[in-house]
DNA sequence: TAATACTTGTGAAAAATTTCACAACCGAGG
DNA sequence: CCTCGGTTGTGAAATTTTTCACAAGTATTA
């Protein structure tokens, strides 16, 4: 990106994004509509688009089709990534047989683990590598961005296999906390989620 | 909460939260050695615990133990909460198949699908019902959250049945964006993550 | 052409959040 | 008892982000 965005603009831009995928091009949408869609103020989503730097569209509205181009421009989502999952446990194995589909924006080129005997005996399309591979096939397959899918006390090890390999963007679903100087990382975890969620509740009258 | 904290700061306590659960009790922490832990700046887990209300400690640090009650008191996480989930596809069976740990602050107590052959054909601690019965069942087991993990076009009815059954806080998987003004929800997909960290990567050179 | 009823884009105001800087505190070791 | 090295807690400043308010644009209809 030319400007650097705030990160809550990317957001909830990515989450526009979203909603405009599933719809037909040709539909207009004023900013009140798209905003109930996605349950951003209205105001707040002319000014995100304001300083992405969108010129005025119509009167009516936006157009889908073309706002979603223009996001897709400004990200750069139109030329798909190369992806790779570490760790072929119930989660990993997950993202190898449900691949998202997204518009093939993301291709998962591969699958790593330990457990050789795993890499062997499961079948899937995507190919899978033992672990001590990782640096090298994600340098041979020109992978972009990492899924990490292991337990927490070998995060680490991955993150830094990853890296060594020149991967750009880090997922971690592990329950490690993750986070690095050079490249992008996001860390997820369900059972955080929850816990956030049971902050968020105002006034929660827990059970017996 | 008695004072509304910051979204913000709500979300790296949680964090903070998640690294003490896995910590001595005893373990003596400063903010700044805290901070690298999660990624944070010292000073801004300083301002976060101030405003939180927690009174000085000690000179040395926080006492992992101290630290981790003060959280829990402060967001009641002493008390475990029910959970349910709606949807026994892949992701929703994973649910119920490995239970959250986390110091026994989630019980999964109910799953729901309206495919009832699928309800009746797999085996769980977890007994499951018919999503119809949902309402009912979420009345009955006091239930407090719910995860949903349908497709997109159920997830709104899904949310409607929960709430009507009295739930406090959903976490939705699906790809639908839902919100509420009566309840907390809070929307997770893996594909936007995937998309946001791209799109967090400052100057992606894509593949071919 | 004039009036109406929509819309967007954006400068400026307001609000929220983060960062800074430092007083105050504590224990250890002279 | 004083100093040194480390810490926290917090008011105030700086910065970021959101909200507001409105000029300006465009169709439509009379």
């Amino acid at each position: 990106m030319s400007v650097q965005l705030p990160v809550q603009t990317v957001s909830r831009l990515c989450l526009i994004y979203r909603v405009l995928l599933g719809m037909d091009r040709e539909t207009v949408l004023s900013s009140s509509k798209l905003g109930k869609l996605v349950n951003i103020p209205a105001h707040t989503i002319r000014k995100d688009l304001s300083v992405a730097g969108k010129v005025k569209s119509s009167n009516a509205g936006y157009k889908a089709g073309e706002l979603l181009d223009f996001i897709k421009g400004l990200f750069k989502f139109d030329s798909p990534l190369r992806v790779c999952v570490a760790g072929i446990g119930l989660l990993g194995s997950s993202f190898i047989k449900n691949p998202v589909q997204e518009g093939g924006q993301f291709i998962i080129v591969a699958g790593f683990d330990t457990n050789i005997n795993k890499i062997e005996v499961m079948k899937s399309d995507v190919p899978l590598f033992p672990a001590y591979e990782m640096a090298d096939k994600i340098r041979e397959l020109r992978i972009d961005l990492g899924i990490i899918a292991v337990p927490a006390q070998a995060a680490e090890i991955t993150m830094e296999r990853m890296k060594e390999g020149g991967i750009k963007g880090i997922l971690n679903f592990s329950p490690a906390i993750l986070g690095d100087k050079d490249i992008a990382v996001r860390n997820v975890h369900f059972a955080e989620e929850l816990r956030f969620l049971t902050a968020m509740i105002p006034d929660l009258e827990k059970g017996v």
